[in-house]
Parts: structure tokens; C-alpha cells; sequence
DNA sequence: TGATGTGAACTTTTTCACAGCT
DNA sequence: AGCTGTGAAAAAGTTCACATCA
């Protein structure tokens, strides 16, 4: 059992066909396959790489960087086949593969998940759904029965669940996290407020709000100029944000 | 106009009482935050660089390093005073300050945001809803009155909105994003898939569900061994996964 | 003794700048 | 002429290892 979280899969992804990729390159390839697939619908079947890198906010150097390690697929003078582009990067991303989605938790965000059915962007469609409320099993939430937690290991098992989303309160998380698990999950979201401790072959990608939220705070703080005056030594008023 | 999301305030955030922080280092205190408070809770008064590090799952050394920025608040041969720390990360993370919400969008996502009325973990108080539907218009959710989209700079102006969460569909994300700065707020957490135009003094984060199943996909596939025999180079049988 | 705080080494990521195709 | 692909330089971030102090 070994914390492992985001990119903590350490050494740089090695792969038997083409080069290592790094953590930071397979983020930004999602988003230019967002812009992609974007302009394609637009109709445009040719982009530079300053072009696209403008739509998706990197450096155009970056962008070249981060399209060599899906292979040189460029033709020079003239920029990327979009959809050609498209192609490659979903085939690097493993988006070719067939990919299942159970939902726990079904709270206000759980409902919000479920209710997306095929996911924001196709490709990721929902099989299942769990909670512990009794009163929600068996009830039908965007087209889909609510099954007890304790059926995670085998439901999953059963529906072929590659991803688990756990929308648990954090006290949960973690019971939630082993039954996925069990079940052979191997890729989770996690959008409760706890780091989980999970085998090294499982994959966790924690998505917090709060954390962002703060991360504005900060930024904002810093804008409107310190108002701290000096560093304050005294226990200070401490209003508790976390929870 | 410049595009700028995440990290994208190149510069290491710099400040007149205390050192530079670089973002990373943001990041992860907004986590220590999270793991003090739950420990707090449970009656935890002192904590080593290890136990934190271990419970926020993160090298000890990253954190200590972290926490220097903060200043040096721990006892050695002893650690860390969990009480006095939360307040000094607190103050570092512009949490004293006063923020106040707006939803823009209230949908699936938008209706979760807004139930959680105090946001996950307090502190960031939801004080205005928006949306397009007139069927919305009126109607409390969570307690409180959707307003029209039109009125945004108006209402955020009014009740001093610091931050807004972009919970439109793509398409309506851009100028709902306008309408946010016209109206004074400079956070901006999005949601929605497309990398939004703002002019240098707003601050945004993109979180973006799509992306993180992309990545887990990517190396699910990695370690499942590539499938994909060899470098392909007739076009693909392209699936369009994207959207 | 035991844990912090930090300079120095190392790793990863970004950016530059330009050779090399089309 | 224009734009890709990439080696080399710069910057950012992480980890080591140890002096330092309670």
C-alpha cells in the first residue's frame, strides 16, 4: 500500500513503440484534442502549431515538444491535419479502448455524474451506480439503478468497470476506494476531500474544489497587495476554513 | 487579452513580507490545510514533517521546504503545532479575506455547486446563481434566487462576487466569462471545456472531468502493455472519441 | 536525541533558436 | 517563404543530506 496520487507514477511513462511521455504532455494532449475536435466540427482540417497552441493557451514550442513524442505527423510549411492529429493522440491516449464508469455516492455531485450519462465527452459511459442510502437503491437515476456499495467488488467485476468515481463524503472514501479495488478497478477520480492510500498498480487523480478555490484565494490575495502588515506572531483569530 | 489559465501567472507570485511561493508549493498547502484540519478535529495537537508529509502524500522534504516558505513555525526535535500552522497557511493562502460565489450555469453541475451552499468545506459562500432558461428565473435552489445571465455584472458588482464557477456548456462560456469580469471578478474557476480569453489581472482554473478520465485512460493503457502492434502508419481506423 | 530548516544536487519541464523539409 | 521537429539552454520543482537547534 503506497500513496499514490496524480502524477506519482514517477518514472517518466515508458512505453515498447515510441518515446517515454511525460506527466505534464499527456495533460496538455487532452486539452489540444478538445480543441481539436472543437475546430474539426468548425470544418478547419489544417492548423500551425501557433494556432493551435493559441487556442489552447501553451507556447507554440511547448505544443511542437508535446506533439513529438505522439510522432511527427506535421508537414512542414504548412502545420497539423487536424483530423490526423485527432487520431494520434487518442490512439496515445488509450481513448481506443473500451472504458466503463461507476459512479459512488450519489449526492449532489454523484446525481450531477450520473445525469451527464455519457460523461462530459463521450467515451466514458456510465454502467454504474452506488450508494449506501437504502432509500436510493433501485432508484433509477439518469436511466441507471442505484446498487448497494456492498456490491461494488462484483458488480464492477461483472460490468467491466475500468474507472471508478468516488463523490463520497470523506469518511468513506477510503472503505469505498478498497471495494473498487476489489473489484479490479485500477483507475480512480477521486472527488472527495482525502488522499487515498491505494496498491501501486491503481491510478488516482483527485479532483478538489476547495483546493482550487483556495489556490484563487491566493492569487488574489496577492493582487490586491498584502493587507497582512508584517508577520503576525500572536494565535491568530483563526477561522477554520478546512473541514 | 491574453490566455491565461492555471499556472499561467508565469512569474513566481512575489510578495513583500514573505518569499516568493512558487505554485507548486500553493498547491500542496491548500492539501495540508485539509489533512491539519481533519487531524485537529480528532484531537491532534503536534505533528512530525513524516506523519504530515505521509497523510498528504508527499515527501517530507517537499514539505518541509513547503512550509519554509510559510515561515518557521515548527519546533525541532519536535514538529509541527497543528493549530498555529492551519493559521499561518491560512493567512499565507488569503483565507481571512472575505469571498463570496457565483454560479453561472445551473444544470447538472451548476444544481450540485449550489446545494452545496457553503461549498465544499466552508468559507466560500454561494451568494448568487445564474442561468439563461426564463423556467429557472426566480426559482430558489439551495436556498437561494436564480437570476438571468443579463444581470451578472450588475449583481456581482452589488454583492462583491470574488469568485465566479462557469457551469455553462462550451458555447455560452466565453461570454459568461465576460459578463463575470465586467462585473468585477477577477477567480474564475471553469468548467466548461474550452480555454477562455481574459485580460491579465483574472485569475482562472480550469477543472476539467474529460481530461483527468483522459489521463487515467492514458495509463491505464500503459500498463495493460501497449496493444497497439508497432508504429501505425495508414490512417487510423479513427474512432472519434472527442467531442 | 530527534526533528526542523536549507544549501546543494538532481530531475523534470519549459523555452529558445535554428537546421531541415515542403 | 514558412512552419515543423529538436538539440541545447534556462527555469522550475523535487529530493538529498546534514548543520542546527530545542
Amino acid at each position: 500500500m503506497t500513496v499514490h496520487e496524480h502524477g506519482s507514477c514517477r518514472t517518466p511513462v515508458e512505453d515498447l513503440s515510441s518515446r517515454a511521455v511525460p506527466e505534464a504532455t499527456v495533460r496538455r494532449l487532452a486539452v489540444y484534442l478538445r480543441v481539436l475536435t472543437s475546430m474539426i466540427e468548425q470544418g478547419v482540417t489544417t492548423m500551425s502549431s501557433e494556432e493551435l497552441a493559441g487556442a489552447a493557451g501553451v507556447n507554440s514550442a511547448t505544443l511542437r515538444k508535446d506533439l513529438s513524442y505522439v510522432g511527427s505527423y506535421g508537414t512542414r510549411g504548412v502545420g497539423y491535419d487536424t483530423a490526423r492529429l485527432v487520431g494520434h493522440i487518442e490512439r496515445l491516449l488509450g481513448l481506443t479502448r473500451h472504458h466503463s464508469v461507476a459512479v459512488v455516492g450519489i449526492g449532489n455531485l454523484g446525481h450531477a455524474l450520473a445525469n451527464y450519462g455519457g460523461f462530459p465527452d463521450r467515451g466514458f459511459p456510465v454502467t454504474a451506480l452506488f450508494d449506501v442510502d437504502e432509500d436510493l437503491i433501485g432508484i433509477a437515476v439518469g436511466g441507471l439503478p442505484v446498487d448497494h456499495v456492498e456490491s461494488i467488488p462484483d458488480v464492477c467485476a461483472e460490468r467491466q468497470v475500468t474507472i471508478g468515481a468516488i463523490c463520497t463524503p470523506g469518511t468513506e472514501a477510503q472503505a469505498v476506494c478498497d471495494l473498487l479495488v476489489a473489484g479490479g478497478v485500477r483507475c480512480i477520480l477521486n472527488f472527495a476531500p482525502v488522499v487515498l492510500q491505494v496498491p501501486d498498480d491503481v491510478e488516482v487523480r483527485r479532483v478538489d474544489l476547495a483546493v482550487e478555490m483556495q489556490i484563487l484565494s491566493f492569487h488574489q490575495a496577492r493582487r490586491s497587495g498584502a493587507d497582512e502588515v508584517g508577520p503576525v506572531d500572536g494565535v491568530v483569530g483563526s477561522m477554520v476554513v478546512g473541514r
